[in-house]
DNA sequence: CTGTGTGCAAAGGGTTTGCAAGTAC
DNA sequence: GTACTTGCAAACCCTTTGCACACAG
C-alpha cells in the first residue's frame, strides 16, 4: 500500500515527503467520498494547516486529486481516477452532495451525458452534482 | 418595469422596500448572467453589505432567485423562472462559467437530462455546471 | 401599533501570502 | 549544495449573528 503511494508521488514528479504520504493515504482510504480540508486535518493531527491547504493545491495542479464542487461552500478533494495527469482532469462522473451527512461521494457509475451547449461556448469540463440524501441517511 | 418589480415582491408576500426593489432591478437587468454579492454590491453603491446578504437569503428562500453554483467559490444568483415558489426551485437548467471573464451565465437551452444515480440514493436537485470560454470570450 | 427590515459592530470560518528554518534529492 | 517544503504568523475575503433603531402595512 505504502509502495503504491510512494509510486505515485514519483510518477507525478514529486518528492515523497511524511505529509505528502499521509494525505495520499487518508484520500486513498476515503474512497469516493470527497473530503473537506478539514476532515482531512482531523484525521492527521500533527499537520499544519496551512501546509495541507498547500499540498492539496499541489497534489490537484498536478492531476493527483480533483475537487468535487457542491453547494456546502467548502472544497472537498478525492483521488483521480488514473486517466488524470497534470494536463488535463479526466473526472467525468458525477458527484453526490448528502443534504443529511454532508458528505460528498464521486459516483462513478453516472458518466457525464454528452450535451450541447449553445454555439459559440467553448467547454472544458462538465460537472452534475446531484444533492439529496445519501444511501446511507435514506434509509 | 418599476411596477413589475413591485408585483413580484407582491406576489411572493415580501414588503417592498427600497433595497429590495433596488436588488431585484440589478438582476433583472443582468438578464440570465449570475451576480455575486459583490457585484451587486458595486451596482447599488448605498447597500449595506450585510443587508445585502440577508436581501438574497430571503429572495432565495421565497424563491424569486436561485443560486448559480459554480467553481468560483463565491455565491451568485440570478432570477428564478416564473415557475419557482417558497416550495420549489424549478430551475431545470444548466450553468456556465467562464474560466477567463469568471462569468457565470444560465444556459436556459440546455435542460437537465434525465441521469439515474445508484440505488438507494434519495435526489432533491441536480446540478450541471459547464466550464470553458463563454461567446465573448472565445472569440 | 406590530412585526419585519435595516444598519452597524463584532465574530467566525475558510483560504492565501511572506518569510525563515528544514529537508529531499 | 540547491531547490523545493514545511511551519508559524499575519492577513484577507466571504458570510453570519446580535442588537438597537427605522419603517411597511
Amino acid at each position: 500500500m505504502t509502495e503504491a503511494i510512494q509510486q505515485l508521488l514519483k510518477t507525478h514528479k514529486l518528492r515523497k515527503t511524511n505529509i505528502r504520504q499521509q494525505v495520499l493515504q487518508v484520500l486513498m482510504d476515503a474512497g469516493n467520498v470527497a473530503l473537506s480540508h478539514n476532515a482531512i486535518e482531523k484525521q492527521l493531527e500533527k499537520v499544519d494547516r496551512i501546509t495541507l491547504y498547500r499540498t492539496l493545491k499541489t497534489f490537484e495542479q498536478k492531476g493527483l486529486i480533483h475537487q468535487a464542487v457542491d453547494s456546502s461552500g467548502t472544497a472537498k478533494y478525492a483521488m483521480c481516477s488514473n486517466g488524470c495527469s497534470e494536463h488535463a482532469h479526466q473526472d467525468d462522473h458525477a458527484h453526490f452532495y448528502c443534504l443529511e451527512c454532508g458528505k460528498t461521494e464521486c459516483l462513478s457509475t453516472v458518466p457525464t451525458p454528452k450535451l450541447s451547449v449553445p454555439a459559440g461556448y467553448e467547454v472544458v469540463e462538465a460537472h452534475i452534482v446531484f444533492s439529496g440524501k445519501c444511501k446511507a441517511c435514506a434509509k
